[in-house]
DNA sequence: TACAGTAGGTTCCTAGAGGAAAGTGACCTC
DNA sequence: GAGGTCACTTTCCTCTAGGAACCTACTGTA
């Protein structure tokens, strides 16, 4: 490893916080799993498919995704309204990061949960 | 976190919620970005290598960390103490996961960038 | 004597995220 | 005319992560 000055070292920054904020900020994954996985959605329609969030937050959460370019929003100007949020194709090239973190959590979840029971019997 | 039980599995499958939690809670990819590029670390190393982040918020992340079996933590009783922490084995296991977020994000980051300025603009 | 380095611990405090509940407006049903 | 549907919006409130500042014991150095 090289020899880094200490005005170097203060400018290390962690490249991939940018797309932490980005996709794994509260509420963003279930929701984008609840649109990869049953397609089109009606606000409602994901309300029931995620009991714990309220509409403030859902709202909060898809007007983020949509300024985002990950979430499509389509109103429909009928009496009532229909909304329908599907996901983009930006969106759906991140389905490879999703399916590489489901592998890492089949094949290592368990170590955690075991290091855990370790530290807390210590 | 405390509600993701198995009677929301049904209604709540998003099975990347534990590792998220896990490996994407607020500080915890810096600090193993530091120890993955700069090998073992004292804790004031990482503390000058993150220079927004307090005494106290680092070591409760490096206790969390270490309790989930992510970092390895060894002490060395001298005058003054030295503490070193490093990467574990699991915590390697993860930075493929690391690269597939970085290929993520020098492919498809400016998109984002794209649809924030579209949106605001309209 | 005074101070710096070492790895944190402790206390106090605030900003902000997020939950609960009610409201909105236009229409349809009972 | 009371209530339901839909997609939110608004208001109020709570909780907690996290920042600031100070403290610990011990020694080497100026």
């Amino acid at each position: 490893m090289a020899e880094r000055t200490i005005a170097s070292q203060s400018l290390d920054p962690c490249p991939i916080n940018p797309v932490v904020d980005l996709v794994f900020s509260r509420w963003t994954t279930p929701i984008l799993w609840v649109l990869r996985h049953h397609g089109r959605q009606r606000f409602n329609q994901i309300e029931r498919r995620l009991p714990t969030i309220s509409p403030k937050v859902l709202t909060q959460r898809l007007r983020q995704l949509e300024r985002d370019g990950l979430v499509a929003r389509t109103y429909y100007a009928e009496i009532p309204p229909r909304v329908e949020y599907e996901m983009t194709e930006l969106a759906l090239s991140l389905v490879p990061v999703f399916e590489t973190l489901v592998d890492w959590s089949e094949a290592h979840l368990h170590k955690v949960e075991q290091a855990r029971r370790a530290y807390d019997s210590a």
